[in-house]
DNA sequence: ATTCATGCAAATCGTTTGCAACCCA
DNA sequence: TGGGTTGCAAACGATTTGCATGAAT
């Protein structure tokens, strides 16, 4: 079980054979006071370097797939060609799901997994054994539905 | 209701105000030879100018929204950093599911929606009514979980 | 004749890489 | 000490853009 505290950030590193550095530890920080955002690489190397003007660019497109070895993020998808990360929530074992607005572009996330059943219905149709999944929804958010 | 024919091109681009051009059909042409493939724009790209040496790549680029406009192709994203486009089938109203098997790497589409139920919770639960969607499942296909 | 589309090359954008200097273990 | 890590700048790959030419209506 994973916890999403940044004192483990240590631990973790050293388990999996990195070294502990200060700029680690602050993408990390930047990371999780975004808590709910789906910031793209570009996004959080800009907010990481208003708060520590030494860190490269390089430094941070290294870090955050490391973050996600760790288990601190997983990349969101959007589509609009950059990769974005978004903070692993503690307990969660697969990703949510996102409702992206087509009139306002708000992007919702879905608690519930649902998905259970279709997931066996695959198995049983294609013989494909799932471990995760993305899943998106366009469509007009409860907000837009009533303009 | 659309087809797929390619002879419906010349009316589809009349209605929507577009020209009539040889690189739009060459685009096509080559887009529908290759029906349950996900080819990227560059791949595209290669495909036609290996058919049609004079095509440059600005048109392909510039054509593939407009053959998406016109219904038939959309945008698959498979996460690996470039755009590619699925030949979109004669009646089906929502994108299909892609399941991807993690060893292998093989694409397979999922014929049935499935979903239905799921949307019907989401609108309920929270108040967003969906109109597409893109769903990917990550997993082992039927063949390499035999290995 | 007018407007839109094309090909080319240059520009852009996000991201990756090579490398010398540097710092954690 | 010694190898992973960093910052910088250059390299990269996919895509877009400006512009003069060319084709479609």
């Amino acid at each position: 079980m994973l916890s999403n505290s940044k004192d483990d950030l240590s631990q973790l590193l050293r388990e999996k054979g990195y070294k502990i550095t200060e700029q680690r530890k602050a993408v990390l920080e930047i990371v999780m006071e975004h808590d709910g955002e789906h910031l793209s690489s570009q996004e959080i190397y800009e907010l990481v370097k208003k708060k520590y003007p030494d860190v490269g660019v390089a430094t941070v497109y290294r870090t955050l797939p490391v973050l996600e070895e760790l288990g601190y993020v997983y990349t969101v998808d959007l589509g609009d060609g950059c990769a974005r990360y978004e903070l692993q929530r503690e307990g969660q074992q697969h990703r949510h799901h996102h409702l992206i607005c087509e009139c306002c572009g708000e992007i919702t996330e879905v608690k519930d997994d649902l998905l259970d059943e279709i997931e066996k219905k695959i198995y049983d149709n294609y013989g494909f054994t799932i471990k995760d999944h993305r899943v998106k929804f366009y469509g007009i958010c409860s907000k837009c539905g009533k303009c």
